[in-house]
DNA sequence: GAAGAAACTGTAATCGTTTACAGTTTACGT
DNA sequence: ACGTAAACTGTAAACGATTACAGTTTCTTC
């Protein structure tokens, strides 16, 4: 490995300035013959400028942070996609910070980006508190938050109405006719579990449907283990007709379960998911879900953190994501196969 | 926001020289009384040393690359978790790059790490072409390469060894009796595709089975929807009492075709699938499947990236990760539930 | 308490770019 | 062909850290 040429080299060997081979890089003006000696040499000498240094005097990374709790669960994922999908063909690197869970972690993590390498965030918190909205206020750094936000807080904020998911389903079951509507859901300490229980219960006033504490089946977590273990056990289950759970990995728990006892999904009892993973539609039954719009988040966060970092006294704007209900055979048992 | 604080700020207000904050934040030598100081300034201003000043001047960038062709795989995914578990407590930070998938745009992505934004990079490319490893070795940046690559070339390679996972599968098969195999595969034209079509037929004629052309199934990919695709057309798949997937989502095509037809999976006909992914243990009914260890592969990849950069004239290695064959009920009904 | 060694500290150069400013060349209109 | 405006180019000073080197302080030892 020869050293790394750098860009005074460039310039003695085309016979132009440093000042030159700069703006040849960065597309300011040059006389064309000039732009064409610069660019012999940079390709002669495989030139590439070094980030840190030209980071250092411009004062951006061209990189953007990312920070999830767990990388894992698929609707992070499909939310990465999507800003991804974004970021691809702009200059920004994508850094990923996975596993930033405790609420030191994540303020920790956010001090961190002081040091300067990153031009902005898009974080989706597990948990959010005040300290946490008031550490990114006045961090200064360009932030979209993806996930439900407190009102009146100033951060750009991408978020999706679960509740409202959960209430087109519970709203459609009744139009099937079913009557006794149980759902199973996650742990109640955390924010989409609550949501969720909240979201369950006032759809079911809503439409004037009965239901009691017995209608609550809480899993250890969102697994289809954790709800396989709390169903089996479980006789109670079967008095239901139909089966809300607060995500597609529960419901495959659930759906196993009910077959395990000989139900037939989609007949006897309808079953219900949500996140419209890739999941609902690998199932046997196919998984009637609502979809989330996860990868669409992760675009819109996107999108809203570009625009942010090249207007950062713009007004903090909120997009809501509109969920929608993808009708499969677990509530339907006529559907054909679908996607 | 006040102009963030800069190393000098902290030496005016601690009372000492910026060599000696900089000898404090880097922990080296220093009275017990100036580094107090130093740190309650560090303290006060709420400083954090500027990442591209430092990546300037020392040359690293405490950023370590990954560049996958799709991160929506959950094989990829997995990888991904066992390198950031090493990371996490380390120095460095993550940076992806995902969607490099043909190999112009392999070889751009390499040239780019000359500006010196990553100090390593793991790379797992969907193909391999000797300019790819030859980019690669002229580089000079440290490099683990996750996937099977010819032998005789330096680089750092984890990798497993599909072919003795569909061996693993095949000769557990005919133990359980099977006579006639089946293979159900993705394109021909992707190195998994040709890798495990070998492996097969090598495992079968080891075993002393017979198959034929039409032993061999490709779907149009590797998903789910490409085996019902294929399958819910084909008579001839119920000739064979068991078959082999090439990945779980396959599999689980596999199973629902077969169940549509009214066959009992595990019971008329074996199906296996391989990855061991989550959705080995959700599916109905659970799927046999052969773990090819893809998280402890990406721990093994960090692991041996961070020796090489700490040791850049080693010689460089190769590690082998042996797959495990998981028994659950698509092969063998007696099983219970497992994990 | 003084000499010498050991431990620490400060000054200033440096990393590789960008860019303000001043200086130079080219283009244009007459 | 000449003057002026426009377009381009070069010099040199940043950006914010690290670190060699020399200078200073503290510690040992007698």
């Amino acid at each position: 490995m020869a050293a790394k040429p750098t860009i005074e080299l460039v310039a003695l060997r085309a016979g132009v300035s440093v000042a030159s081979v700069s703006r040849v890089i960065n597309g300011t003006v040059a006389r064309p013959s000039t732009e064409a000696k610069v660019r012999a040499a940079i390709a002669e000498l495989g030139f590439q400028p070094n980030s840190a240094a030209r980071a250092l005097k411009v004062r951006q990374s061209d990189q953007i942070c990312l920070s999830f709790a767990d990388l894992g669960n698929p609707a992070y994922l499909a939310i990465t996609k999507g800003i991804n999908s974004v970021l691809r063909d702009s200059k920004y690197r994508l850094i990923l910070t996975s596993s930033v869970s405790t609420q030191d972690d994540i303020i920790n993590h956010l001090l961190s980006l002081g040091r300067g390498y990153a031009d902005g965030l898009i974080i989706s918190p597990i948990v959010t508190s005040p300290e946490i909205t008031r550490t990114i206020s006045e961090l200064g750094i360009p932030t979209v938050l993806v996930g439900t936000l407190p009102t009146g807080l100033s951060i750009d904020n991408v978020y999706v109405d679960s509740a409202q998911g959960i209430e087109l389903t519970v709203s459609y079951l009744k139009e099937l006719g079913k009557k006794k509507i149980a759902l199973v859901n996650g742990p109640l300490d955390t924010n989409p579990g609550r949501r969720r229980n909240k979201g369950f219960q006032d759809a079911m006033t809503k439409n004037k449907l009965k239901f009691n504490d017995d209608s609550f089946f809480i899993a250890s977590d969102f697994t289809s283990h954790a709800a396989t273990d709390l169903l089996s056990k479980s006789k109670k289950i079967t008095e239901f007709d139909a089966i809300v759970s607060a995500n597609d990995l529960l419901a495959a728990g659930v759906i196993k379960s009910l077959t395990d006892k000989g139900i037939s999904v989609g007949r006897d009892i309808a079953v219900t998911g949500m996140d419209n993973t890739e999941l609902a539609t690998i199932l046997n039954p196919t998984l009637t879900s609502v979809d989330l719009r996860a990868e669409r988040r992760g675009e819109l966060a996107a999108e809203l953190l570009l625009e942010r970092i090249s207007n950062p006294d713009a007004k903090p704007r909120k997009v809501e994501v509109q969920p929608e209900l993808v009708i499969r055979q677990s509530t339907d048992a006529s559907q054909k196969k679908s996607r």
